[in-house]
RNA sequence: GCGGGCGUAGCUCAAUGGUAGAGCGCCGGCUUCCCAAGCCGGUGACGUGGGUUCGAUUCCCAUCGCCCGCUCCA
């Protein structure tokens, strides 16, 4: 073993060994594979099904079981689309983003800078090296051959608000001319560049069994029967278009933008979206528990479940995809307690984290920066993990404020606050003191964690073979409250009534409520091979001295050593090191 | 989304412009008293769609998926 006090050293290829070890064992699945996979998604099988839901029972026992003032709710994956307005999910998940075709950048349409007719447009390369290559580029993708000066490239000016073109030195017109958007990429100058992309992370759908796209191509079809487009729109949608979208994108004059205005505006009715986290919920439902159950500050709402974004990449295995799993949990204090419940609420979760893992120096905390917090966050710390690529992100520990209930306040227009009888209003001296609580909120991956604790356990350890060889024995070395399979009982052979007694030890631990499995295939040895890599913590195996004296043996995963022992003091280690 | 690489059985690989073989795995049988033993039998693949061709797994195009890097990540 390496040492305790660093991260865990991944064995070389971990990501590509673990994946086909998912696979070939049942852990997760590529989805739709006979169908030629879909990007991103994976289905969890018979052990990965298991592993998981240890995992959030393990977590939902922590987080909410054992403590008094922490509740649940399981609510809807759609939601009110006004919940995702006033959370700002709306507005901040969708941006117009570009790519510079010669640098291969992407940015802002909205943060580009400005550029007017006349003005030059020198494209600028990071090196010399890389201008030549920019100057063949545009060569042979535009035709022009601009005059390169160390890194900066010359000879294209913007001609109109519409146009771009190629000067020849001296030449006073353009000899070639290209549509233009009015602003040139960030961080080279370059105004050659791809159509603006509206990037929408939420996952859109309707709600209701009529036809959307129906009813749009039909409002299409007869804005588009008359030559005057704004004018078809302005009679249609009246009021609706002295302000916000439709004005905006009828003031533009471009028929893209509003025909897309018009879309957005006729799909409104019935759009709905499928959450992106499942915190707001909680948020939501604030006042309906806060009633039912009498609860007071300090206490939290818990909630584990489904959250879908549309990720601009998606990467590493199930680390990051479009459709995730999170556990979260609200917690509302008094406004300014937060720093000690930040404080203890790290503690207790990297306390979690750690408990299930056999290298805890894996994990770590890192504080976010004033920089990439949102704005209305006060502090927040990520726990991270050391995956093979490197540290990255488990679980978001953030404090809130009073933000989202004061969102939710103002959208709903109910209040969202908790009038606290004994307590005067710190700043009038009166009673009841009417505040609306302020929220920490560690908000962890269940989908990471599923990875994050197979990279843990995943090991490669030499062992010898009957034959003598070396070889290596891969065995999954998770917590035995998180191991899918917790025992399996094994005949040592297949004859002389070892089967039966095998059978009757697997009932006893089924009858108790433990996942177990009997096996009688092939080799002794194949069998606790199988088991490791499946992770299973213990081997209770009978053999010829079990139908002598009733004892079997008990074998470690992790040691491979062996007791022998009665059945009842085998299923009594076994219990008792579950902790059950 | 961009750039690069890849795609033959569950896995690792092989062969071929004339419809594909092996090892391991998996399933069944025999055997086997402790760490992937042995024997017999079986299962099983050219990612998808188009084009060229008498004929395509092989050549071309597109598409989908995977990997690496970049970019993005309220």
């Amino acid at each position: 073993m390496s040492d305790p006090a660093a991260p865990k050293v991944h064995p070389p290829d971990v990501m590509k060994k673990l994946t086909a070890l998912c696979k070939s064992r049942g852990f997760v699945f590529p989805s739709s594979e006979i169908y030629g996979g879909l990007k991103s998604a994976y289905d969890y099988g018979p052990l990965g099904s298991e592993l998981k839901r240890n995992i959030m029972n393990e977590w939902w026992r922590d987080m909410v079981t054992r403590r008094e003032n922490i509740v649940g709710i399981d609510a809807a994956i759609i939601m009110h689309p006004e919940v995702w307005r006033a959370s700002g999910h709306a507005a901040g998940f969708a941006d117009p983003l570009v790519d510079c075709k010669i640098s291969k950048e992407r940015f802002r349409a909205d943060k580009a800078p400005r550029v007017r007719p006349g003005d030059e447009l020198p494209i600028t390369a990071p090196d010399a090296a890389r201008a030549k290559d920019w100057q063949e580029l545009i060569a042979k993708d535009y035709g022009v051959q601009l005059v390169r000066d160390g890194c900066v490239l010359r000879g294209l000016r913007c001609v109109s608000p519409q146009e771009f073109g190629y000067f020849a030195p001296g030449a006073a017109a353009p000899s070639r001319t290209w549509p233009f958007r009015g602003y040139v990429s960030p961080s080279c100058g370059s105004p050659f560049l791809t159509e603006e992309k509206q990037f929408n992370l939420m996952f859109r759908t309707t709600l209701g069994p009529v036809d959307q796209l129906g009813d749009l191509a039909r409002v299409i079809a007869e804005l588009t029967a008359s030559g005057d487009l704004a004018a078809a729109v302005r009679a249609r949608f009246g009021k609706a278009c002295d302000s916000g979208p439709l004005a905006a994108a009828l003031a533009s004059g471009e028929r893209a933008r509003i025909l897309h205005a018009v879309m957005e505006h006729v799909s409104q009715t019935s759009l709905v979206y499928l959450r992106p986290e499942t915190a707001q919920a909680m948020f939501v439902q604030f006042k309906n528990v806060l009633e039912c159950t009498g609860l007071k500050p300090p206490f939290g709402i818990a909630q584990m479940g489904k959250s879908f974004r549309n990720e601009v990449t998606v990467e590493h295995f199930i680390f990051r995809s479009c459709e995730f799993e999170q556990m979260e949990m609200e917690f509302f204090c008094e406004p300014g307690t937060q720093g000690e419940w930040l404080a203890y609420w790290k503690a207790e979760r990297m306390r979690w984290w750690t408990r299930y893992a056999n290298y805890p120096a894996s994990f770590r905390f890192r504080q976010h920066g004033k920089d990439e917090m949102a704005f209305y966050a006060d502090d927040c710390y990520d726990i991270e993990y050391f995956y093979p690529w490197g540290w990255g992100e488990l679980e978001g520990i953030a404090s809130r404020t009073d933000y989202d209930l004061t969102q939710h306040e103002r959208h709903s227009g109910v209040a969202l606050q908790y009038v606290d009888q004994e307590k005067a209003d710190p700043r009038t001296g009166e009673k009841p003191w009417k505040y609306k609580p302020f929220v920490i909120e560690p908000a962890a991956g269940a989908t990471r964690a599923v990875l994050c604790f197979l990279l843990d356990a995943y090991h490669e350890e030499e062992r010898r073979t009957a034959a003598g060889d070396t070889e290596l024995r891969t065995v999954l070395k998770l917590h035995p409250r998180l191991a899918p399979i917790k025992a399996a009982v094994l005949p040592l052979v297949k004859k002389d009534g070892m089967p039966e007694r095998a059978r009757a030890i697997l009932e006893r631990l089924l009858d108790a409520g433990i996942n177990a499995k009997y096996d009688e295939k092939a080799s002794i040895g194949k069998r606790y091979a199988k088991h490791d890599e499946a992770g299973t913590p213990w081997c209770i195996t009978v053999d010829g001295q079990t139908l002598q004296d009733g004892t079997v043996t008990l074998r470690d995963r992790d040691t491979t050593a062996q007791r022998r022992l009665s059945v009842d003091d085998a299923l009594a280690a076994v219990r008792s090191a579950l902790g059950a």
